[in-house]
DNA sequence: GACTAACCGAGACGGTACGTCTGGTCTTAAG
DNA sequence: CTTAAGACCAGACGTACCGTCTCGGTTAGTC
């Protein structure tokens, strides 16, 4: 009746007709919690709007989906996509899957599995992902083609098709919950093959 | 589809004190219509029981969860897998992904990809994947363990890494839709790795 | 999560496949007490569900609308509809005013007059209601073709007309919340019209 | 309908410190609009804003409650009630009867059984009504204290009770949709009652 | 001419209710 | 003992509306 702060404690109210960050900082906070609380099923747009003591209406406003949601949780925690570029190969692969493997053991692996997840029966969160995976592929292969400038790759290889298994062995990690494997031993097969030559 | 009916007319009934394989049949098929017909989310247990003219409980009774009735669709339309052993092992491994990339392109493959979905939110569900993919690994190994008897492959490479990549590769081609490609040049990449040696 | 129990209280199971009387009790007297507690506004699809822990769907599928329920509140809580019959139809009218005045003055007003207002909105309420006076018009018309018979009506008189106005003048005393007035008072202005003759 | 246009184009904007003439009428009109072409629950604040390409704090500050705004197009649509007068009230009866249900029944009808419905929830309505009704009550004893000075009524006749059965019965016959009866049966049961004398 | 005051549209905000759907559990009646 | 049927509670789904609030802009009168 008469509680009308802002101030510190939980009373967010409209501040015009425009968005208001601090709602946005709740939900994604939100939904954070509920993933990693109880798991995917846990992430309810109801239980969001509870946990953010926020409207239904304002989530869906703002993330029309609970891939949506899922994304933007994503983005929210996902930091940049440094590519060490050290003159050889096979350690820039060994660095990356170090890093990659750190990051999504703290948290952020759960829910991108969940959008890898989401993306299977979501058409929308499929495209979403296929941009971020293409994005992912064509930094991998800029490091390749530099690679292959210096004379460090066999002339024959595809750089597309080696960026795209470095993202395979990464999600199949992720996938299967295997994250705690080391680095360099992905890099040593992955750079060498199998076969003698 | 339609042999599955029990004399003449939809009716179904207790034939004693067991199972009905009819009602198996039935529930199962029903499932995989959904599942092709309205995608993941299509599949709910209600959907399943209408579209079966079973009860519900039936239905609880041998699949306790939306994650085993999916394994058990894919139980029943899953074929054999067979290994091919040519001797070359760049040979066997496009002729693998060959194989299993046909068969996916059938159906099979969207079912497959619920089932990793799933795993990543019903514990059952991994853990069930989880010893598929065992198998599936143990099966590579043994190729690959006799491709180095035989001295194709190079001394350092550990089997279990490489019989993984392989299944990574194959994953990662079904969850990002892309069952088009020609197994040979996959086969190439993992073969003879990306560096000159 | 463990707690299976019918036991005692508050836990109403499915009886097998067909209504359970005590969830429909439950219902109708969820809905009563939220109507004089709460007023029209008060009586909300939701929040029947949870004063009488039902499940929503469960009161959807007996009462499919609003309307439907109050119907079902008030075909509760009424009595029969009993003509007194004295031989005097301006004490007979005295009688019913008295009778149905104090009758809707205990709970049973509120819920009827929320009918009539819902009928203005709700076509199905309406027809439901128009029925409902319809058979009132009925029992008013025969008591007074009676008293035609004996000679205590004026020739001209339309039973029909003079049944309506004995409604109109019940639900107007309803409507304007005015059911303290002395029915015989009515009665006698009905009986005798106002013009001297 | 279409005089309610500011200049040539659909923009009202603030004109000082003042109500805006253009911004009532094209509320009121929206209301109106929306209540005749979706019936009483498509008549939202929220749809009055979007119909009337008005700010809903704007209509909130001239009507509080769905009800004001109900009163307000009752207000904007009546005319002036006139009683005839013409030496005999059976004649003055059915010329009432008349006019209003024939002004009742383009529009104006619906929108005033709405206020009686919303009278039984919303105790604003309820009062405002409550005045309306009494004007009107008044009105009418007038002119059966008048028929009474000049001899025309029964002495015994309570002149109050008279005119809220006249009120009972138009209400009556408009919320049970009935406004096609000729007024001169009315007249004439009220006017000498039923029963022989 | 600057300032104030109230009005106006737009629309975001936290909520509640809507009517529908699904998840699991349970009971009945038929075989 | 199994089956189809379906009622039961619980609660999520996405939508609509509630009443409050802030914004940015307008215009009229006052100083």
């Amino acid at each position: 009746m008469d509680q009308h702060r802002q101030s510190e404690t939980h009373q967010r109210r409209s501040i015009g007709a425009r968005k208001n960050p601090n709602t946005e900082a709740a939900i994604l906070d939100a939904a954070l919690k509920l993933l990693l609380a109880k798991g995917g099923k846990g992430l309810s747009m109801d239980a969001v709007a509870r946990e953010a003591k926020a409207g239904k209406a304002t989530i869906y406003r703002w993330w029309p989906t609970r891939g949506a949601l899922l994304l933007g949780v994503y983005a929210r925690i996902k930091g940049a996509h440094v590519h060490a570029d050290t003159g050889c190969i096979e350690t820039d692969i060994a660095a990356f899957f170090e890093h990659v493997f750190e990051f999504w053991q703290k948290d952020a692996g759960r829910v991108f599995a969940l959008i890898i997840a989401e993306a299977q029966s979501d058409l929308d969160v499929a495209e979403a992902l296929a941009a971020y995976r293409s994005e992912r592929i064509n930094d991998w292969m800029t490091v390749f083609e530099r690679a292959k400038e210096r004379g460090e790759l066999r002339d024959t290889v595809d750089c597309k098709l080696a960026a795209d298994t470095i993202i395979a062995t990464a999600w199949h990690h992720l996938l299967t919950n295997r994250l705690d494997v080391k680095g360099s031993d992905l890099a040593r097969t992955l750079a060498y093959g199998v076969v003698k030559s």
